[in-house]
DNA sequence: TGCCAGGCCGGGT
DNA sequence: ACCCGGCATGGC
C-alpha cells in the first residue's frame, strides 16, 4: 500500500468535514451537464452559467434543437464563455455525433461500457480527458474520476505526485486508492475544485489550507 | 491593473 | 513524444 493511495483516502474525510457536500454537477440534465463541460474548459463557471442561461433562454439545452442550430447563432450565445467560436465547432461536434449515430438519443449514446464511452468521447475533437470524463461521471453515471489543474496542482504541492505525473496516473492514483463509486468520485472531484478555489490558486497560496497535515510546504509548484 | 478561470488542438521540432 | 501559441470573456 502506497503511502499515497492512503493520504488520497484521508484526504476525502478531511475535505468533506472543511468544505461540506457539494451537490454536482450543477447542471439538472445531462444533456446542459455536457453543455456545461465542454463550456466550462479553462473557464471560469460564472462565465459558463451566463452562456446557459442564453442557451436556455431559447430552448436550446436541447441535443435536437441544438442540433438545427447554425454554428455561428450558436457562438454568439455562448460569447460570454470566452473561446466563443471553437467552443461552438466543440459543441456542435459533440452534438453531430450523438445526433447522426444516436438519433439524439443521450440514453443510446451512454448505454455502453465505461471504456468504450470514454473512448468515443475522446474521439471527438474538442474532448479531451477531464472533458470526456466529465461527462462520463456526471452526465452518464459512470465511475471514471475526474482530474483537473487543481487537482494537480494540489496533489503536487501535498507531495502526493511528482512534478511529470501526467492526468492518466493521477486518474490511476484515486482510482486505486478508491472503490469505483460513483457518488465517492463524484464528490471527491467537486471538493478539490471547492479547495483550490479557496486555496490552491497558481500563485496566491496556501497558508489556511485546510488539508494540513498533509505536509505541504507552502512552495508555489 | 494584471492575473486567473473546473482544457484542448494543431503545427513545429 | 513533447512543446508551445492560440483561443476570449468577465470578475476580483
Amino acid at each position: 500500500m502506497s503511502r499515497s493511495a492512503a493520504a488520497i483516502r484521508e484526504m476525502y474525510d478531511a475535505l468533506l468535514s472543511r468544505f461540506g457536500p457539494q451537490h454536482w454537477w450543477p447542471g439538472q440534465t445531462p444533456a446542459e451537464i455536457m453543455i456545461g463541460a465542454i463550456l466550462t474548459q479553462n473557464t471560469n463557471w460564472r462565465n459558463v452559467e451566463r452562456a446557459i442561461a442564453n442557451l436556455r433562454a431559447r430552448g436550446l439545452l436541447d441535443l435536437a434543437r441544438l442540433h438545427e442550430t447554425p454554428v455561428d447563432v450558436l457562438a454568439e450565445l455562448i460569447r460570454p464563455a470566452g473561446y466563443y467560436n471553437i467552443k461552438a465547432r466543440r459543441l456542435m461536434n459533440l452534438v453531430d455525433h450523438i445526433c447522426s449515430r444516436y438519433d439524439c438519443d443521450l440514453d443510446a449514446f451512454f448505454g455502453k461500457s465505461l471504456h468504450a464511452l470514454r473512448e468515443e468521447l475522446l474521439s471527438i475533437t474538442g474532448i479531451g480527458p477531464e472533458t470526456a470524463d466529465s461527462i462520463a461521471l456526471y452526465a452518464a453515471g459512470k465511475p471514471t474520476f475526474v482530474v483537473d489543474a487543481y487537482t494537480a496542482r494540489i496533489l503536487r504541492r501535498h507531495f502526493l505526485i511528482d512534478e511529470t505525473a501526467d492526468y492518466e496516473q493521477i486518474k490511476e492514483l484515486f482510482e486505486s486508492a478508491l472503490p469505483a463509486d460513483v457518488p465517492l468520485y463524484n464528490e471527491y472531484h467537486a471538493l478539490l475544485v471547492a479547495c483550490g478555489k479557496d486555496y490552491c490558486r497558481p500563485r496566491a497560496l496556501c497558508e489556511n489550507c485546510p488539508l494540513n497535515p498533509f505536509d505541504h510546504d507552502g512552495s508555489i509548484r
